[in-house]
Parts: structure tokens; sequence; C-alpha cells
DNA sequence: TTTGCTGCAAAGGCTTTGCACGGAT
DNA sequence: ATCCGTGCAAAGCCTTTGCAGCAAA
């Protein structure tokens, strides 16, 4: 998580000053969205604000995911055969992802930074944001065996 | 392009040993899979087979691709909003990918190979592949303006 | 001859869109 | 009082699946 709107203060002000109206669904599932550390998924943030918003619509949760991945406020990574996870971290990091139980972990890495960095002054490309990916299986995966 | 398949005779051993027969549509989807630099969609796999073998189903390039997949001879990049791109490079390396015409170049990089190896090493996480990718707007693009 | 493979069509899963009502400003 | 946003349902898109006929071994 890097983003720093981590009151629903500045969240509302935020997208006030997008021309977005403030309202309790779309406050919801951006603190979520922008809090979360596990990478969740539309569905999982739909879930875990119907919590406190029971009669909000998945429809609502994607068109604020869609606004937060369009303000670069998180980004949203595929995968083959599943859905759509939602990264609040937007610095140059690695996600560890667990192909037995579908984790992903972010971690900060130097040599992700500096080889990103790299391409900042590369006249040969014009870097806006990266996705460096590790696919394996975890440490608490790996302990289950098999 | 990293597999070394390059002839139809390879591919067909290739396909037999693992217990699969080689027909003429698999023969020519791997064939193009595999010597493909640009990241084809299976629609372009579709595209370009048909040429050669007109009555090709797309059901049948979808199948082939997920072989190639599951024995690990291209790997299946998913972006948001568009069709899945089969890579056959299968070494780490970078994926520059361009937002504006959609180009995705493949880029050896040594530092990008050495952050990759150094997950080699790691107890806390067991690597078996990884996907790299930058973002931006190629070359051509920048030099189109706007 | 025996299966596995193909091509077609239908189904599936995730995500987006259309629309009328309701709420934020 | 505006008009943007919501929730519902339907549509969309890409991909997978089921199945009968056909071809590889």
């Amino acid at each position: 998580m890097s983003s720093f709107l981590k009151s629903d203060a500045l969240i509302i002000e935020s997208l006030r000053k997008k021309g977005y109206r403030a309202t309790p669904q779309r406050i919801a599932v951006c603190r979520y969205a922008l809090q979360s550390r596990d990478h969740p998924t539309a569905q999982r943030v739909y879930d875990e604000v119907r919590k406190v918003h029971p009669t909000v619509s998945l429809a609502t949760v994607y068109k604020t995911l869609q606004i937060l991945t369009e303000h670069g406020l998180v980004q949203e990574l595929d995968f083959p055969g599943s859905q759509a996870r939602f990264d609040s971290c937007m610095e140059p990091h690695i996600n560890l992802v667990c192909l037995r139980c579908g984790s992903i972990e972010d971690m900060e890495d130097p040599a992700a930074r500096e080889m990103v960095a790299k391409f900042a002054a590369k006249k040969e490309f014009t870097r806006t944001g990266q996705r460096l990916d590790i696919h394996g299986i975890c440490k608490r995966c790996s302990g289950r065996g098999k």
C-alpha cells in the first residue's frame, strides 16, 4: 500500500477534486482497495464493502475500481484463469505470486527499483509504469509439503 | 523466442513424446506460436494458421496454446481490457509494453536476469517463473507525437 | 481398428453497459 | 433543483466445453 489516502476525509477530498461525488459506497470501496495489502479481487472488495453497505452492487465496485485505476491509485493485475487482482502499491516492487494458494505478496527490492530506474533515462522507451511478478510457491505452501 | 523447436520434425517429435497426436493443425499452431516474436493473441494465431489451414477452428488454437502453456513452452500474458498474449520466450527478460499501439517487445536485460536469479537461492519463495513488464510508450509511438 | 482430435455451437465466467430511481451537492 | 451515481438486469467479450464425425497411429 503506497497511497497516502489513509483517511475518509482525504479520500472524499480527492474524489471531489477529480470531479466525482463522494458517495458512501465509493468511499468504502476506495478505503478498502487502497488499504488492502492482499491484492483483492473485485468480488473480494464487494464482499468486504457489503458488510458495511449491504445494498452495494458489484457494478459499483467495478466502476469505482476503474476510477482508481484510471487515476493511478491502484493497478489491475490480470492472471490467466482467474479474476483480476488490484494492487494498491504503485511504486516499483516485486509481486510474489504463489501458484498454489493464489496469494500475492508485495516485496520491496532495491534491485527491482534500480532496474526500473534505468528506463526513466532511456530514450527508446518512455516508461510510465511496470509490473514485476515472480511466480512460484510461497513459504507457507512449501511447508505444507507436496 | 527461446524455444528450440524450430523445425516441424522437432515439433512433431516433441508432441508425440508428450503423448499428443501430431495433427497438421497442431503443428501449424505450434510453429507459429513458437516462432512469433510479437506476442500474438489467440485470434492472431488463428488468423495466421487459417492461411494454411482454412478450416481450423479457434477452439483448436486455444487448446493447442493451452498445451504449450502447460508444458512451459510459452507463457500467457493477460492484460486488462484486451485479449491474452502469448510469449514464446521463457527466459527471464523484460516485456516492453506500449500502451499506445499495444506492441510488446522482448528485451534482454542482465539486471533482470540477476534480479530473478536471486530468487533461485531464496528459501522463502520457490521460484518457477516470472513476468517482468515495463509499461510506457515505445519509440515509434513517441516519434508520432502527441 | 482404436482413440484422440477437430470443428461447430453452446455454455461459462468475469466485466461492462443501459436505464430509471435516488441521493449528493 | 440538478444531474451524477446507484443497483439491477442484460449484454459483451474472451475463452472453454460438449459432442459427433474424422483422422492419426
